[in-house]
DNA sequence: AAAAACGTCAACCAAATGGTTGAATGTCCG
DNA sequence: CGGACATTCAACCATTTGGTTGACGTTTTT
């Protein structure tokens, strides 16, 4: 099932879960490390971590006794597309715009 | 006091408040137009317009016995900025982007 | 085999969220 | 002035959220 831009948006709502979203830039980790920092629970992080997953935003693959955590950070792209909408223009690919709007407005499909 | 990301994310984690942002994007609105195409009350979307203003996403001047609702999309550029440093944004998706344009903005939208 | 490590589950709790209704406030108009 | 309109406030309700704790099932280690 796709994650929803609800489900995407909520999941970023919250410091912890962005925390996590940004540790894991730097590499795939195991729940109990990505807990490790936090002064919370490991349950409290397993409920974060399962928030991200339904998000789309991070994916879990088991191994042995070891749940690894990997960004998938694909799943921004839809909220990113969103959010460009409305004139954040400097954060998209300026090149690929103008490849939009030349098949856009080329000359078969220009309105009279 | 200058909203903070966890305010801008789940002010946009609602639906209903994003649609009334992509309603703002084609012109300024009072309240009470803003609630008539919803099905809850007009209390309801004044308390979603207190979130989006409280997040920065709009703002609201009272003129008259009419108050204004105005986008202010810079409050997006924080935002953003955070999900450019997880990647892989800089290359807009084509098709995403004309979905958002035909879904958000609406078919009877022309170009000038 | 027993112990330790990894992680989730279930039950519970407090606070926040999104909704309702009805009264209140302010403003325009006849 | 008095009424209609525009919006918020206050009190309330159900659900969701983020947190806790302790028990539990697996897998690894000793």
């Amino acid at each position: 099932m796709t994650p929803t831009l609800d489900q995407v948006f909520s999941a970023l709502a919250d410091p912890t879960r962005r925390t996590i979203l940004a540790m894991l830039l730097e590499d795939d980790m195991a729940v109990t490390d990505v807990a490790e920092p936090f002064d919370v629970s490991l349950a409290a992080i397993s409920k974060h971590l399962g928030v991200l997953t339904a998000a789309g935003l991070i994916s879990q693959e088991k191994r042995g006794r070891v749940k690894w955590c990997k960004l998938e950070p694909d799943a921004l792209r839809e909220a990113s597309v969103w959010m460009q909408g409305f004139g954040q223009m400097d954060a998209i690919d300026l090149d690929a715009f103008e490849n939009f709007l030349s098949k856009e407005l080329g000359p078969s499909t220009q309105a009279p």
